[in-house]
RNA sequence: CGGGGCGUAGCUUAGCCUGGUAGAGCGCCUGGUUUGGGACCAGGAGGUCGGGAGUUCGAAUCUCUCCGCCCCGACCA
């Protein structure tokens, strides 16, 4: 039980100017959370009763699905990650961490670096601490803060440079039983938000620079979330965009018989899809070929899309390159012979084609059949050019960004796209990290082999804000009851009268006894200036006491979802109070 | 890192274009009247106008520069 007047709630009436957002306006004017710089900030003593009750569910059901906690330095030795598998990949989001002295102790290379997440601690404290089959399988995870020089810290803790998480780490035998685990974890995410009161939704999705094989991100709808799902209700698929599928392409669909001989025909100026589909030429876009030049680990490759599509580019990651990006036009004019505008992949028209390696192609090019591509000569295109005849393709694959409305791959209803908040995500890992680090195990007949990882992460600071976003109104924040930093207000509307006081005080207790926090709102103020505030804060139900009610011989109760007070007699006030909580709390 | 915007009291901001005594609301302090949905009256404190340089008799205002913050793109929990 608090007292409002001795405890620290700092309410605005008006939003902060650095805030655009309903859920991070809220978080700043409840007094959850005052920024300190750029993505970073303080949780002010409610935030922190949130972040708490957050964490512990997460605790809850991350040690009922059999993870173990353990808590790890957030000073990494840049060793560990100069010796990890991604040190080129991951340093430029990283802070390194030396001497804040004059300088002569600064090297060029970072001696320590803040922890963005723990692979490559945690890695080699298994290769260390477990040798045998017997040891596993093991989960570990511990909630902690991790550091992240984001490109842009956005809107709060959406993005911050500082952040809490909470990441897991799962050693197995093999592949199967690292799926297992995975499983084991996807199931008590659900589990997770549930219990939160937040919708999120799994959804297939990248593994980026993390690696691995195959991931769950989950998903908090929201306008103002980052990520595109693609999906379809009917059949239950759901993928982040940059991973989705469609079934645009019928998995029967027959090779096009070539259709005449290429033609090579001027397009002087042309330069654009767009401008090709126009007159005199009348090609239309998903008649057209469209090649784009990439550099991967150093060396050129090209991708062929359909003019009328669009490249994914988390899609090229199943290429195998580290670090991929596009070519500049100076590297492309060497290796090609034309700028952008007039490049193609016909064979034998590719400059330096030896050079390349490879050339992909999206499978929506068979739709084409024949098109027209360029000529890799400057205002020229050539036209009859054949997929299967003509292409110098060395894979297909599925390159492309999927759009709403087209089929989706399981049901072929047309799929549909929302924006969401990534809270949280689950990864096979795959061996990627045991292999850099040697993290073996023997088995049973004498044999190593690499242990088979997973992991996985909840950005508990955002899904904070994230229960924000989804869960507000024109008044304020409506917290879930799990998750609410008091459950209970009871706003006493005559402070200095010592029998209300005392009413306050015994439903407080009586509210408090069946279960719930309770924050008794004492301050010296005007009643609408503490409804407001109440409302503001978001606490799921709160009990009026005034001089009036009393009078009549009645307290009020209101929900924060509902409209209506209800008017409950004194006598019956401290019963029916944690009979409501007990409700409530069953239900949550 | 590229593009755009902003920086004036603890907070929200006016003033800047067209240079001439820094203004309001909220919050805070004092006194009074109030008291069921962000009260009212009177008085008060609080500002190197983000930093530096320049132009000028004179700069919050014009110029340059640095810094910080916010938004849009690629990245992420």
């Amino acid at each position: 039980m608090k007292l409002w007047s001795q405890y620290f709630i700092p309410t605005l009436k008006e939003s902060p100017a650095d805030a655009e957002i309903a859920s991070h306006k809220l978080l700043v004017r409840a007094g959850l959370v005052r920024k300190l710089s750029g993505g970073l900030y303080t949780y002010m003593p409610l935030g922190q009763r949130v972040m708490r009750k957050i964490t512990q569910i997460c605790r809850e059901e991350m040690d009922r699905a059999g993870g173990i906690e353990l808590w790890m330095p957030h000073l990494h030795p840049a060793e560990n990650w100069q010796n990890g598998p991604r040190w080129a990949a991951t340093r430029e989001i990283m802070f390194r961490a030396d001497t804040a002295g004059n300088g002569k102790r600064l090297s060029s290379e970072p001696e320590f670096v803040l922890g963005p997440t723990h692979e490559e601690v945690i890695t080699p404290l298994i290769k260390a601490e477990l040798n045998s089959y017997r040891d596993l399988p093991k989960n570990f995870y511990q909630i902690a803060t991790k550091f992240r020089n984001e490109i842009r810290p956005r809107y709060g803790l959406m993005r911050a440079r500082e952040f809490v998480m909470m990441d897991a780490y799962s050693f197995d035998a093999d592949e199967q039983g690292a799926i297992k685990s995975y499983e084991c974890m996807k199931a008590a995410y659900v589990a997770f938000f549930k219990r939160l009161g937040v919708l999120a939704i799994p959804v297939e999705a990248d593994t980026g620079v993390m690696g691995g094989d195959y991931s769950h991100e989950f998903m908090v709808p929201a306008e103002i979330g980052d990520d595109d799902i693609i999906y379809d209700e009917s059949s239950g698929y759901a993928a982040n965009r940059e991973k989705a599928t469609s079934g645009l392409v019928p998995k029967d669909l027959a090779d096009a018989a070539p259709c005449g001989a290429i033609e090579e025909f001027a397009t002087p100026g042309v330069t654009t899809i767009n401008a090709l589909s126009k007159d005199p030429y009348n090609v239309a876009p998903d008649a057209q070929f469209k090649t784009l030049v990439y550099i991967g680990d150093g060396k050129p490759f090209l991708v062929i899309l359909r003019g009328s599509d669009e490249l994914e580019e988390a899609k090229l990651g199943s290429l195998g390159f580290g670090v991929v990006r596009p070519a500049t036009l100076e590297e492309i004019v060497p290796l090609l012979g034309a700028k952008p505008g007039s490049l193609g992949a016909v064979r034998g028209s590719i400059k330096g084609e030896g050079a390349l390696a490879g050339v992909f192609a999206d499978q929506a090019i068979r739709l084409i059949g024949n098109g027209v591509t360029g000529a890799n000569r400057d205002g020229f295109h050539l036209r009859n050019v054949n997929v299967t005849r003509d292409l110098a393709i060395t894979k297909f694959g599925d390159y492309r960004r999927v759009r709403a409305g087209e089929p989706c791959p399981i049901s072929g209803q047309p799929l549909k796209s929302r924006r969401g908040i990534e809270v949280g995500h689950v990864f096979v890992l795959g061996t990627k990290y045991s292999e850099k680090f040697n993290a073996v195990y023997t088995d049973d007949a004498k044999q190593s082999h690499l242990m088979v990882m997973g992991c996985y992460g909840i950005g508990i600071s955002r899904t904070m804000q994230a229960i924000i976003e989804q869960s507000h109104d024109g008044d304020g924040i409506i917290w879930p009851w799990n998750t609410a930093p008091f459950q209970v207000i009871v706003t006493c509307l005559d402070q200095q009268d010592s029998a209300a006081m005392e009413m306050a005080r015994k439903l407080a207790t009586a509210a408090e006894s069946a279960g719930a926090d309770v924050l008794i709102d004492d301050r010296e103020e005007r009643p609408g200036v503490k409804f407001k505030d109440a409302d503001l804060i978001g606490i799921p139900l709160r009990l009026t006491v005034g001089g009036r009610g009393l009078k009549e011989g009645v307290i009020e109760m209101k929900w924060r979802t509902a409209k209506d007070v209800q008017k409950i007699p004194v006598a019956e006030a401290e019963t029916l109070i944690a009979a409501a909580v007990r409700e409530a709390a069953a239900k949550a």
